[in-house]
DNA sequence: TCCCTCCTTGTTTTT
DNA sequence: CAAGGAGGGA
């Protein structure tokens, strides 16, 4: 390698598949641990010195192969705890692979560094803050702070932030940063092209503001530590004795600047293993460079690469389907998933009028499988754009069928909360002048922008944070007498929550101070609809305050984790997109709004071309790969989308998958899909489902006569045999709604009066007699 | 300073 | 169609 902090090129070519390799030598006799691997998955395990790349296609046993190996290094006394460093991207998995090792280990581990990316990247920083400018005591920003900060640069340029959308700014320093690149290492070319030669200028801006005001945004906690790698070798040095075994998860999820730092630390030691799925690679359009997977064969000369084709999860229908529509991309390294499990359904492709029609559909097939014994909790909708969860969600709501959706906006991320951490973080770290800004008007309290730039002036004048700089305009008569009282208010009642701080424990103190800042009565008074939600936020906030020692301690918590952890464990049906469900499995996978246009969506087609699409074909691959037992895919001949009707096609995806391994279902006055259209040609009348009058048509090309599909497909099998009929005047209970009185009872649809949610429209199937 | 109305712009999202 | 931002008027 010629320059340690440089990319080479890609290498062009896959690799060849990896040979068998030497039989692998174990202990006279092997921990009992490695029992239950199959001979790659312990292969795995056990190639713990070098260089390693598992290649681990969906439903193989990643993770207990991560796990297993991090116990094995731990069990053979190979390495002590904090000679290891495991990486993930989410603190999901982080926290995953901490508990599944401490299973397999016998008791919890302490002392190694396992995280996200950004958390140990964060650790490191907070030693070594000042060789990068810093203070150890830096803010990590959210994303909101730095559109915040973008905005304000843009506006100190005088940039028309119509033609010059800071969103748009932000998203090209960030893809800089992806790569690893510092504004100085930008090349001219580049520089002069990026927004007509805006972005690199305001990019400097952008860090040297950071700089001033000691905070470093998710992209700076790597590229920081590259920097840190650069310039000061012994540090470096000092992390690559340390760490003796690295491992990466999701590995085809990184980006440069994640590679470049891991390739800086594992050149102590060597042994790196990288688990990854290049067929799983999502978030290209989040910088991540699949091609990362190819150059690890290179730069680690002598790599082993193991791949991992025994698939645990899915029926061969399923699997088939899969493995069918991902054959149709052309950069791939190429796996083959194999199952030793029986049949099961084929895939099913559902053809339906309109996107209404689709969530009936989808809501009956699930209620029927609900009849049959099959929980809620095992199912999961999985959508291409977020705005499809809403046919959905109004679907399942006038039924009454239990559901949660993972995604849209976390906990950490909605604005009282942001708000309320803004104050925290002004009171514990005074310095901090973006949450002084946030927070300085929230409520309203009569400090405008006209205040806030007076402040800023004197601020920058005398290179003082903002509430020093406050502080000090108080004392003058430069601010209208309403402002001056309503500032000085303020920084009095800071000043009086930092004095309480020694006495007062965290979640009292951050109650006091929500309510004496007069935060909590603004929304009490709010009467829009999410108020009260908003207001249940905060007290939450307040309780998930006391499983921390510290304010601090929390504020560093929050920076970096962004998650809300839900009671998981409700048999509740689960809504999200397809992104969101990497990583999970469930018995029934829906996946619908499989239309052109949608998906692959229209956007990533226009701006991505055959990449695009092929990144689209990944996501189909990854959906149908989350079920374990069926897959449901559908699409409508109507869409509504943006105000009009569109009539799309149906999917190029859905004539991709190979005709054996699906059956499709188109409802009557409908073109039926690519699937199923030479079928329909070849016989003459198509058959019609009995109970339903759909068209029926199999996925064999061949075959003349379309196959009824088994037992009576899509009619609601009520459990009235089981739970008996209802009648009005009876108590029932409901998972969501809780406890309520039946008031009309028609058909299998029942009228039910809730006791703290009113009446509402419920399938009686979901309901059952309180005793 | 605040509030209302008009206009634009519509993927995916972790940390 | 709906939400979020900008700009104008009170």
């Amino acid at each position: 390698m010629d320059d340690p902090f440089e990319l080479s090129d890609t290498p062009s070519t896959p690799s060849a598949r990896a040979a068998p390799g030497p039989a692998p030598v174990t202990a006279v006799r092997s921990p009992t641990y490695l029992d239950a691997l199959n001979p790659t998955q312990r292969e795995s395990v056990e190639a713990t010195e070098g260089p390693v790349l598992i290649l681990a296609g969906a439903g193989t046993g990643k993770t207990r192969v991560l796990t297993t190996r991090l116990a094995h290094i731990l069990a053979q006394g190979k390495a002590r705890p904090w000679q290891i460093l495991a990486v993930t991207f989410t603190n999901k998995a982080a926290r995953e692979m901490r508990e599944r090792v401490a299973e397999l280990a016998g008791a919890a581990v302490e002392g190694w560094w396992l995280g996200t990316f950004h958390a140990i990247g964060a650790r490191i920083l907070r030693v070594h803050a000042e060789a990068v400018g810093l203070k150890s005591g830096f803010t990590i920003l959210d994303t909101d702070d730095q559109l915040r900060l973008i905005k304000q640069l843009l506006e100190a340029r005088n940039v028309d932030p119509k033609r010059t959308p800071p969103r748009a700014a932000l998203a090209i320093i960030q893809r800089w940063k992806d790569r690893g690149l510092t504004p100085d290492r930008i090349s001219e070319a580049e520089g002069a092209e990026a927004m007509d030669g805006l972005a690199l200028p305001l990019y400097h801006d952008y860090q040297a503001r950071l700089a001033t005001v000691n905070a470093a945004d998710f992209g700076d906690l790597l590229l920081h530590g590259l920097t840190l790698f650069r310039s000061a070798p012994d540090v470096l040095a000092r992390y690559q004795r340390q760490f003796r075994y690295i491992l990466v998860d999701e590995y085809q999820d990184t980006n440069v600047a994640q590679y470049l730092w891991l390739r800086a630390l594992a050149q102590g030691h060597h042994n790196i293993c990288c688990v990854g799925d290049d067929d799983q690679s999502i978030y290209s359009w989040r910088g991540a460079e699949v091609g990362n997977i190819l150059r690890f064969e290179h730069d680690f000369p002598g790599a082993r690469v193991i791949r991992l084709e025994h698939n645990y999860r899915s029926s061969p229908h399923i699997l088939a389907a899969a493995s069918g529509l991902i054959a149709h991309n052309r950069s791939r390294l190429g796996k083959t998933l194999r199952t030793d499990r029986g049949a099961g359904d084929k895939v099913l492709v559902r053809g339906v009028w309109d996107g209404d029609d689709e969530a009936r559909m989808v809501c009956q097939e699930a209620e029927r499988l609900t009849g049959c014994g099959h929980r809620l909790s095992e199912m999961a909708i999985l959508v291409r754009a977020g705005f499809q969860t809403r046919a959905f969600e109004e679907r399942m709501i006038t039924i009454g069928m239990p559901y949660r959706v993972i995604g849209g906006l976390r906990f950490y991320e909605r604005q009282e909360i942001r708000d309320a951490i803004a104050y925290l973080r002004v009171v514990f770290q005074p310095g901090d002048d973006l949450a002084f800004e946030r927070i300085v008007n929230m409520p309203k309290r009569g400090i405008g922008i006209a205040s806030l730039r007076a402040i800023h002036t004197l601020a920058r004048a005398e290179s003082l944070p903002l509430t020093a700089a406050a502080e000090r305009l108080i004392e003058t008569d430069e601010l209208k007498p309403a402002a001056r009282r309503a500032l000085a208010r303020l920084l009095a009642d800071l000043a009086r929550w930092r004095d309480d701080v020694p006495r007062v424990p965290g979640p009292e103190l951050t109650r006091r101070i929500l309510d004496e800042s007069g935060y909590t009565a603004m929304w009490q008074r709010d009467r829009s609809p999410e108020a009260p939600g908003r207001l249940e936020n905060l007290k939450e906030l307040v309780s998930a305050l006391e499983d921390f020692d510290s304010i601090p301690g929390f504020l560093e918590h929050v920076s970096l984790v962004m998650e809300n952890d839900e009671n998981g464990m409700a048999d509740k049906l689960t809504l999200m997109t397809l992104h969101a469900a990497k990583g999970l499995e469930f018995d029934t996978v829906f996946l619908p709004g499989w239309e052109e246009g949608l998906f692959p969506h229209q956007r990533a087609l226009d701006e991505g071309g055959t990449s695009g699409l092929e990144e689209e074909r990944r996501l189909a691959y990854v959906g149908l790969t989350r079920a374990r037992q069926r897959a449901v895919i559908s699409y409508a001949a109507n869409r509504h989308v943006y105000g009009y009707w569109q009539n799309p096609m149906p999917s190029r995806f859905i004539g991709e998958l190979p005709e054996d391994a699906v059956d499709t279902v188109v409802a009557t006055g409908l073109a039926a899909g690519p699937a199923a259209r030479r079928p329909q040609e070849a016989s003459a009348e198509p058959l019609m489902e009995p109970e339903t009058g759909n068209a029926v048509v199999t996925g064999g090309r061949s075959r003349r006569a379309a196959r009824v599909i088994e037992g009576v497909p899509y009619r609601s099998i009520p459990r009235s045999a089981a739970t008996g009929p209802f009648h009005p005047g009876q108590r029932v209970r409901h998972g969501t709604f809780g406890e309520g009185q039946v008031v009309a009872a028609s058909g299998d649809v029942l009228e039910i009066a809730f006791d703290s949610v009113g009446t509402k429209r419920i399938v009686q199937s979901f309901v059952e007699l309180v005793a």
